[in-house]
RNA sequence: GCCGAUGUAGCUCAGGGGUAGAGCACUUCCUUGGUAAGGAAGGGGUCAUGAGUUCAAUUCUCAUCAUCGGCUCCA
């Protein structure tokens, strides 16, 4: 006999060899339904896996993320069960589950597409072969073995893992005629997969390196449920709607142009005004906040991007350069606003009392970003950065670097990001022919950034390889509609530019020193977080940055829908009136027949500001029909809270 | 840059070898104080661009441009 300890620490005893889902049984036939996965001693198994000695024991349901894991995962066989059914000869790379759901990469042989086509015929396989039953069963195999069997299906991406391998940890688990190698774990069986969607096909390159083989990969999503698979099918199609490049179409804040060239955007009147209040917003935050405000030009001498570094490490993928009618003379379109802001410290002689120096500037660069690339306005070739560079003794980076963290943490605050991610981004150790540097800065830098977080009680995820080339970086992300990730606000520590700019400051001992730079942005660029903004509030912005934007909801179900998608973002200037009872001149001039009352409810922002009646012209004199949304627009009297506090 | 898909009226989209349709929006008129009002009439598209096949192409082929979903990249 063995004993089992469960969560709440009761312990129970069973028959040694006992698998998970046999205990699950003995607890409830119910709870064994729902159960996918079993962590058995901190290990995450397949429920069907015996337990051979004593053992702590968590049950993982639906709700539990091993427990989707384990779902997607055996979803992701199952699929691969389908294609090689459907398509014969078809070899398989990788096949994970990922955040929400899976995907299979595969080679579909020489010559051989798959199409968006066959989407459904995949989907329908996988239904049927899903309603057989199959057992999913584990085995060990030596690494011999595995190579002769992936290696006489002439499978060469699963005999080049397994080649990685080391022998003896080499597991495999079949179901049905379909076998895999794999690590586990995995559902007993295949019956809990009810609910089937094939989702998308894309192009991925076979472990992730673009030298080699491109694979077609195949994302889909299972659930036990065909009412979950609904819901989620219904949050995808919802969350689209909110896509920024959808919502800024609507209201008129920016646009592109084929002719003014891919990945440059326009900022249409609405959202320049937009635009424009962040920054007026952020000026005001940063002047109380002891920056001072700089200014550079687009382009700069190739000389300064040598002296930086960047050119060497850029160079080739940026604009092209500028040249001139003088000889040798080449400029670059501005890329980063760093090595200006370094000329901009040298012009002037500095002193240890005069630092930290916070130099600020809403600095718009050009970067050549590949065409595949570009993503509306979160990923673009022209962008205007909510730049700075903190200048600082040694003595104060690490208070610089908190003071930077409070920053970022207030503006994402009133910016309503309350879901934001922190990641230390450092230099790969592997490969550190990659960043510029010695090992001393880096790892005092790194050290600084990993300690100011911690002080801050800052939530991080550490990424090695991430660093920026001249320095380790703290990485603020935020989430898009569809849940893809971007980072916003970045703080930078960064030894090696002061070095290669020469900047000094001169010390209490009368000699020179060299100050450290932080680079930092909050929005990251104006862009993407208007982007971002737009896609958290569906365009209705928080009631700082827009006191002019004016909704009214008439009250009625069946208007609201259509109320919510037609709100404008208005100038004062464009605010029509309605034909308010209030205003008699107007009233007067229109038969009655041609007004009609409507109860509304005024909001601003989020804020509910009165409700009441208004009466709309349908028609008549100049107006332009029935029911327009400017119809609904009611005048705001006096001023709306210019900014909330936080 | 790579893989796959898409590109038809302001918007969402249908169609299909013989020079185009719907809904919403827009214009005009009529009707109507009941919750995105109803009715009638109307404007608007060289069907992304270029070349080829054909008696004939928006529809087929190819190329180019742009967009979308991913991959790679992201100072």
């Amino acid at each position: 006999m063995i004993r089992i300890t469960f969560p709440d620490g009761s312990v129970r005893e069973y028959e040694k060899g006992v698998s998970s889902y046999d205990i699950a049984m003995s607890i409830s036939p119910r709870l064994a339904a729902e159960v996918y996965a079993a962590t058995v001693n901190g290990e995450v198994r397949d429920l069907s896996r015996p337990v051979e000695s004593d053992a702590t024991l968590r049950l993982h349901k639906w709700d539990d993320p091993e427990a989707k894991h384990a779902f997607w995962h055996s979803s992701a066989h199952l699929m691969a069960e389908a294609l090689e059914a459907l398509y014969p000869g078809m070899k398989f790379g990788i096949g994970p589950a990922i955040e929400n759901g899976f995907y299979y990469d595969v080679d579909p042989g020489e010559g051989k597409v798959i199409t968006d086509s066959d989407l459904p015929l995949i989907e329908a396989k996988m239904k049927e072969l899903a309603a057989q039953n199959s057992k999913i069963i584990r085995s060990e195999v030596s690494k011999k073995e595995a190579m002769e069997i992936f290696g006489a299906k002439g499978d060469e991406y699963k005999t080049e893992l397994i080649s990685e391998l080391e022998d003896g940890t080499i597991t495999l688990y079949r179901q049905g005629n379909f076998t895999d190698l794999c690590r586990g774990p995995h559902l007993p069986d295949t019956s809990p997969i009810k609910a089937i969607r094939v989702l998308s096909l894309a192009g991925a390159y076979w472990r992730g390196d673009e030298k080699r083989r491109m694979l077609t990969r195949i994302y889909g999503i299972t659930f036990p449920k065909q009412k979950q698979l609904e819901e989620y099918i219904t949050l995808l199609e919802e969350a689209r709607k909110r896509d920024h490049r959808r919502i800024g179409k609507e209201l008129e804040l920016f646009a592109f142009s084929p002719k003014v060239g891919m990945g440059l955007p326009l900022w249409l009147p609405k959202g320049a005004d937009l635009k424009q209040r962040l920054i007026d917003f952020m000026t005001k935050v940063l002047k109380e906040r002891g920056y001072v405000m700089v200014s550079t030009p687009h382009i700069g001498n190739v000389d300064l991007y040598k002296t930086s570094g960047h050119y060497e490490k850029y160079g080739a993928d940026s604009f092209r350069p500028i040249t001139t009618p003088q000889e040798g003379e080449v400029f670059m379109l501005k890329p980063m606003n760093c090595p200006h802001h370094c000329e901009i410290y040298n012009a002037t002689p500095h002193s240890y009392k005069d630092l930290p120096l916070r130099m600020a500037e809403f600095g718009t660069v050009y970067r050549y970003e590949q065409s595949g690339e570009l993503h509306g306005l979160t990923r673009v070739r022209s962008f205007t950065q909510d730049d700075a560079h903190h200048f600082c003794r040694p003595d104060q980076l690490k208070e610089e670097f908190k003071s930077i963290i409070d920053l970022v943490q207030y503006i994402f605050k009133v910016g309503g990001f309350s879901e934001s991610t922190a990641q230390i981004s450092l230099r790969d150790p592997e490969n550190k022919q990659k960043y510029i540097g010695s090992d001393e800065n880096w790892e005092k830098a790194e050290k600084a950034i990993i300690e100011a977080a911690g002080e801050k009680k800052l939530v991080t995820t550490i990424a090695m390889g991430e660093a920026a080339f001249y320095g380790p970086k703290l990485d603020f992300m935020v989430r898009d509609a569809i849940g893809r990730k971007w980072q916003l606000g970045t703080i930078q520590v960064d030894y090696n530019l002061p070095e290669r700019f020469e900047l000094t400051y001169m010390g209490n001992d009368n000699q020179k020193h060299q100050p450290v730079m932080i680079h930092r942005a909050i929005f990251g660029s104006m862009e993407r977080f208007v982007a971002v903004l737009i896609e958290n509030t569906s365009g209705k912005f928080p009631i700082w940055l827009t006191p002019d934007q004016v909704v009214i909801l008439p009250i009625s179900e069946k208007f609201n829908d259509y109320a919510k998608t037609v709100f404008k973002f208005l100038n004062n200037s464009d605010i029509r009136t309605l034909i308010d009872d209030r205003n008699e001149k107007i009233g007067k001039k229109i038969r009655d027949n041609e007004l009609k009352r409507i109860p509304y409810l005024l909001v601003i922002g989020e804020k509910e500001v009165e409700s009441g009646t208004v009466a709309v012209r349908r028609q008549g004199e100049g107006d332009k029909g029935a029911m327009k949304p400017e119809d609904f627009i009611a005048l705001v009297k006096g001023e709306v809270a210019a900014e909330i506090k936080v």
